[in-house]
DNA sequence: TTGTACGCGTTATCAC
DNA sequence: GTGATAACGCGTACAA
């Protein structure tokens, strides 16, 4: 009943009659048997109800197959989907993951990539913000981020600048006479800032009216609807009579900026036309349907993971040869029609 | 700059003119070192750049310090929320935490445990339902389930029967002449039918005109709607001109009957009450703030790493004592009220 | 307080 | 096709 010991290959090997190197060969060349041989053992991992070990295979080929993953949180649905998306690769590649929460934490963060190193991981995934890119370049190790800063490193970002002409354009085809864009403020050197640039490209080629109203949004869900009552009673000002065409940085925020109005109005007024960004369960989960350009997020995960996944392998290769410039992916990004602009 | 070869320490106790176990003491026991031998170590390690390498100390030792979870999404709020909760744990306990999405998939999950146990983690958090628990106690490892069947092993649930009645007495409170629960037909072994069971006590209890409506929900918003659109009407013909308190087993369907309401009344009629369950972002994010049942995560998560902790260090001891029964924890649930019961 | 010698379970190298 | 032996880097009796 009790097994006190662990089967290891030396348990098998005096079993069999073979040598600890043979059972290794099981294993990992298996052709290099005889079919009787493969048999033989194959029964006496049943009757020895062996399990195998793989730290004492890391500690042998120097192979974890650990990938650390550091993303600031799961508060938002975009960082969760984008976990589970990244996880589901498992199946894909067999690597395993060591998931670590950011919390917005420098320090805590470079513990956390410290104890990942110790760990013996092969590449890193990084979505967090705090950790410049060139320090992460540092590492030695494959890198890949994921929309943050990106400079320094490998990395795989939505087109967030084509995003913000979508939304600004569908905006504009439908009527609207004022753009405005309501968003944090945002440092140039993230991949968000392009919605921005974008949206701003898009108004000035074509010559409309337009604003970008910043406010420095919170996670709480109050503040965010009294900065967006107070950008409400600014486009209200400025804009009356006018059609307005609001492309708001989050569904959440797009969603509190609908509610406003449906408790203002008892309705969407028909001259006001919403659109959010990410595509996230809110915005079809709204009173009324938000309209969306939505991130690719199962193609951006695939892509991340598979570009590690590539550099790890070189990395195996006798004479590897590692990449001499970081490799940007850009994903387009999908424009979702629903009811706030369709008027 | 290239530096081939990892720095181990035999590196270290050459340089330092020390012995390996020295240069291990200094790690694990500092205090058996006098003063300065510590500072000479300590330069000696920065000198030469040393990282450690804790899959060397698994192999030696024995203890990974992981923790596998399988969680079967990430999709509902619930479940990711409860993973930031447990993966933060980290910075208390010190544990590493595996992580494999489930997907509802038997088989992949029986997968995922062997390649986690292959990693020689300590102890196993399932919060999928697939596997059995019987099956899971057999695995001989330290195990705590949460929210899902847990007859044979360690678990933390929500107290969902107290739950149920608070909801229910609510909408009592409130003065409602009918009760209504919608909820999924659900196996009277999970910890979820408790909300079911206590909100028919309380009913029958109290002698309140009540029912009980099962739907099959799938996870697509669409048929969410529709069939809670059959549910409104059933409730609207049998209900006529009484006041009724509508309970549903999600905060998410809780939205998604609130949208149908407001869109087809434009307004929360006066005769409906309604009440959601787990205090996800949606309940405070809809229209109308809904009320809502919550589930302590934060407990949950610490208390079930925490149980999960206690039997692993217990399993150290030189004379472990292994639990003789399964540990069940019980975490009272939360009333939240908002405006959707405010009447 | 410090050192010696061996074990942890697998893979890699070189033989045959 | 198979085997002997030395790594991999750290922990731990036991000894001094």
């Amino acid at each position: 009943m009790e097994q006190k010991k662990n089967i290891t290959f030396s348990d098998i090997a005096k079993y069999t009659h073979f040598s600890k190197t043979t059972i290794s060969r099981y294993f990992n060349n298996p052709d290099s048997l005889t079919l009787e041989n493969q048999e033989i053992i194959a029964n006496a991992l049943e009757e020895l109800n062996y399990k195998e070990n793989k730290v004492a295979r890391i500690l042998a080929n120097g192979k974890s197959e650990f990938i650390g993953i550091i993303i600031p949180n799961l508060f938002y649905h975009y960082y969760s989907k984008m976990l589970t998306q990244i996880l589901s690769t498992y199946e894909i590649f067999g690597y395993k993951f060591l998931v670590f929460i950011g919390n917005e934490d420098e320090d805590a963060e470079r513990r956390y990539i410290n104890e990942l190193l110790a760990y013996k991981i092969e590449g890193l995934i990084i979505l967090s913000h705090t950790i410049p890119s060139q320090e992460l370049a540092g590492l030695q190790i494959p890198i890949v981020t994921i929309e943050r800063e990106d400079q320094y490193v490998c990395s795989v970002n939505t087109d967030n600048y084509m995003g913000g002409i979508q939304a600004a354009s569908l905006l504009a085809r439908n009527g609207c006479g004022a753009l405005i864009h309501i968003n944090a403020p945002t440092d140039p050197k993230r991949p968000a800032y392009g919605r921005i640039q974008g949206f701003l490209d898009f108004c000035r080629e074509k010559n409309m009216e337009h604003r970008v109203i910043y406010k420095d949004f919170q996670s709480n869900y109050n503040q965010i609807q009294q900065q967006l009552s107070d950008a409400l009673q600014e486009m209200e000002g400025s804009y009356a009579g006018m059609k307005k065409g609001v492309f708001l940085s989050s569904d959440t925020n797009a969603n509190a900026f609908l509610n406003l109005l449906i408790r203002k109005y008892g309705a969407l007024p028909d001259d006001f036309l919403l659109m959010g960004f990410d595509n996230s369960p809110i915005s079809a989960e709204a009173v009324i349907p938000i309209s969306t350009v939505g991130q690719q997020i199962d193609v951006i995960a695939y892509e991340a993971v598979s570009l590690l996944v590539q550099q790890m392998e070189e990395r195996k290769k006798r004479r590897p040869v590692p990449l001499t410039e970081p490799v940007h992916k850009i994903i387009a990004p999908i424009l979702i029609r629903r009811e706030t602009t369709e008027k």
